[in-house]
DNA sequence: AGCACGCCGACT
DNA sequence: GTCGGCGTGCTC
């Protein structure tokens, strides 16, 4: 037996990265026979740990071991003929080193679920039988008393491109005959792949042409262009209805034509029909979906096609930045500045920025879409590291609608609203348009009050107001989902004047109902769209373009083309403004100019009118006056001299327990930890805290932070891991849960 | 995270 | 007398 030179030779350890929070890989005796093509770094094996067994993946291969060699348990079986891609391995690797979490499960979080049960990784095929050339030649006469055979090769005749064996099944054949044909050599059966198999009928990439672009498209194309086989980072900032998909399909035109494939990360509620729709019409090649929608095992599919190089098109939210590729061509970000694409639990990686770190790492080019990017993004371009394209012009032949500020102060309201804009709603009816009402409080009212005594309906797990909702009559917790019915009094005074405060959607559609009985009124929120498919009915018949009322949440800001509205109400704008997140003004201000961009889009021009109780507000009136990029500028400048990010780099430990002193104990005991050990290594790391979190108790846990900041990455990094080294030895850290949040998207 | 072991309360 | 509560400890 002679070994050849690329077969590296049996290692005697195996460092196995296995699915727990242990920040460590675990030894393990090779088992014989070793893999075809010996034991590498991305192979899945099945190995004992404690008394189960778990599906890890091969790290490191050794001859050495800090444990006793002999006593390693050994590997149960190796799962994998070949390993995981190699630029998968990496982009793991790099996510758990910079998000400070568990190698093994970053890994196995970024497989799809079968693969982590140990399920094989090949295509899913399935049998397809047709007649070879005899059978087409053959003579059912020349089968003589084989009659089912017979009757059997004349179904097969009818369908030239085969039939599936199951169907076959199903016309009551049975396997006996399909093999008798077979073994007379007039049929075949050919293995058919499952998943994106092949690319519809005709000629060419395109199914339908693409659309011309205008003069700044085109150079945006162009620039994109020049950089198709490096790494190229882009920020498309364009007003919405400017094309940018248009775009998109452009670049992934150019990159499928390679024979390479494009991935394109969109924000979880982006992942609409007709998003995907679009994709679809344009290309004959297969456009792999990755949405919540799919079974295990056609997530399974996807994956593997992606990674085979079948699916030259894959299209998915967050987590599809983990999606290997055989042959990278380009990644797209689209709506770069979705909050979506940051994981706030456990792994809490930011898709997008990830996206990048894979781009360069594949030196592939990256687009970053979107009509208000992210502050990060803006400096980046500003920086020179990101080309900055711009998309000024929209389609129709009107400018985006300006945001007309409505002063609410002293104002009667019905429904949240005030007379003029009541007065503009009914006209804008009256002219056959559509109206959206734009609320970010689903219920009816954000809380019940007591005009007796001042009570207010609070949730006795959380430090929240319970909203009252009418459908059905109850009061809800939005924080833990904790329920209770009416009160009929007030609990602490008796009185039965129990009134709604505020107004939400249910009260706004109620409202709006009866103020226009005319005319239908669509409420669309996390409520009402909860019954599969409610959501999709109500827009297809709000795009038959009658005269209607829509009353929603942001899930109506996002993504959906609503070309009749031409009537944009924002109830209130105020909830951003004064808020604690030093992000909230960022947010809102897209979310604006979010709804603003629902306004329209056809032929008639339109009109957003924004509520207000602040209509002096210095942001407020800026992003009215002048847009969002004049905000953008105001608001890096408050950045950088408030010394927030993107100008410093923040870490927040979040710290849990069902005793607030714990909480605060414990957080206490980690920071003086970490500031003793800054200063001894002469680290420049702001290190804030304990501080209780915004909304400390929720669900009857107390939640407290400390919130690390420095002007470099690397002091940060540092800091971070010495916690994580700190909060996993410290024995009083075990009762309280803890997780660190680099990045933070939200300081809650 | 799982999954054991282990030592104290209310039930057939 | 047991079933079971979740504190504590370990997993190559």
């Amino acid at each position: 037996m002679s070994a050849t030179p690329l077969i590296p030779p049996a290692p005697r350890a195996l460092g196995v990265a296995v699915p727990t929070p242990l920040r460590k890989l675990f030894d393990y005796r090779p088992c014989q026979p070793a893999p075809a093509g010996g034991w590498q770094p991305g192979l899945r094996v099945r190995v004992p740990l404690g008394r189960r067994e778990v599906v890890g993946i091969v790290v490191e291969c050794r001859d050495t071991s800090e444990l006793d060699l002999a006593s390693l348990k050994p590997v149960g079986a190796c799962l994998d003929s070949e390993p995981l891609p190699a630029d998968w391995l990496w982009l793991c690797h790099f996510t758990a080193r910079y998000y400070q979490h568990a190698l093994g499960d970053t890994l196995h979080q970024a497989l799809p679920v079968l693969l982590r049960q140990g399920r094989p990784l090949e295509a899913r095929t399935r049998e397809r039988w047709q007649l070879t050339a005899a059978g087409r030649a053959a003579d059912a006469a020349s089968l003589g008393r084989a009659r089912r055979q017979a009757e059997l090769l004349e179904l097969l005749r009818q369908h030239p491109r085969g039939i599936i064996g199951s169907v076959i099944g199903a016309q009551g054949f049975s396997r006996a005959q399909l093999t008798g044909l077979a073994s007379k050599g007039l049929a075949e059966c050919v293995d058919e792949l499952l998943t994106a198999s092949s690319a519809r009928p005709g000629g060419g990439l395109l199914a339908e042409p693409a659309l011309t672009l205008n003069r700044e498209q085109a150079t945006a194309l162009a620039e994109l262009h020049q950089g198709l086989e490096r790494y190229h980072p882009c920020l498309l900032q364009g007003v919405t209805g400017s094309g940018k998909t248009e775009i998109y399909l452009q670049l992934i035109e150019a990159i499928v034509a390679q024979g390479r494939q494009a991935l394109v990360l969109v924000p979880e509620i982006g992942l609409t029909p007709q998003t995907l729709s679009r994709f679809r019409r344009r290309f004959r090649a297969p456009v792999v979906a990755l949405h919540s929608g799919l079974t295990d095992a056609e997530r399974l599919d996807a994956w593997e096609a992606a990674r085979a190089g079948r699916a030259p098109i894959v299209i998915g939210t967050r987590s599809a930045v983990f999606t290997p590729l055989a042959r990278p061509g380009a990644i797209i970000v689209d709506e770069e500045h979705d909050g979506s694409f940051k994981q706030q639990d456990g792994l809490r990686y930011h898709a997008r920025d990830l996206a990048i770190v894979r781009a360069h790492r594949e030196g592939i080019p990256i687009v970053l879409g979107s009509a208000t990017p992210s502050l990060e993004s803006l400096v980046q371009a500003r920086a020179g590291h990101y080309r900055h394209l711009r998309l000024t012009q929209r389609a129709s032949h009107h400018g985006p609608a300006r945001l007309e500020l409505v002063d609410l102060r002293g104002r009667p309201r019905q429904g949240g609203l005030i007379p003029p804009v009541i007065d503009a709603i009914r006209n804008t009816l009256n002219d056959g348009g559509q109206v959206l009402v734009f609320i970010n409080r689903r219920g009816f009212a954000p809380t019940l009050a007591c005009h007796a005594c001042g009570w207010l309906a609070e949730c006795d797990r959380c430090d929240a107001r319970m909203t009252l909702h009418r459908q059905p009559p109850q009061l809800t917790c939005h924080h833990c989902e904790r329920q209770r019915a009416l009160p009929e009094a007030c609990p602490d005074c008796g009185s039965a004047d129990l009134r709604p405060l505020g107004t939400g959607t249910e009260r706004s559609e109620e409202t709006l109902a009866a103020l226009f009985p005319d005319v239908p009124v669509h409420r669309i929120d996390r409520d009402s769209t909860r019954r599969k498919d409610a959501f999709e009915q109500t827009l297809n018949e709000v795009r038959r373009g009658e005269p209607c009322l829509l009353v929603g949440t942001q899930m109506l800001a996002k993504g959906h083309h609503l070309p009749h509205v031409t009537l944009v109400v924002v109830v209130n704008a105020d909830a951003g403004l004064y808020a604690s997140d030093f992000r909230a003004l960022e947010h809102s201000a897209q979310l604006l100019i979010q709804v603003a961009g629902r306004a329209g889009r056809a032929e008639r021009p339109g009109r957003v009118m924004v509520q207000t109780l602040h209509p002096d507000d210095p942001h407020l009136r800026l992003l009215a006056d002048s847009g969002f990029d004049a905000l953008a500028k105001t608001l890096l400048e408050e950045r950088r001299l408030a010394m927030l990010p993107p100008y410093r780099y923040l870490a927040l430990l979040r710290l849990e327990s069902a005793r607030e002193a714990d909480a605060i104990d414990l957080t206490g005991q980690a920071a003086t930890a970490l500031r003793d050990w800054l200063e001894e290594r002469g680290l420049t790391v702001d290190c804030l805290g304990p501080v209780p979190a915004p909304m400390e108790r929720r669900q009857n846990r107390y939640h407290v932070q400390l919130m690390l900041s420095a002007a470099r990455r690397g002091p940060l990094h540092e800091a971070c891991a010495f916690l994580v080294g700190w909060l996993e030895r410290a024995p009083q850290a075990r009762r309280g849960r803890w997780s660190l949040d680099i990045d933070p998207q939200t300081l809650s």
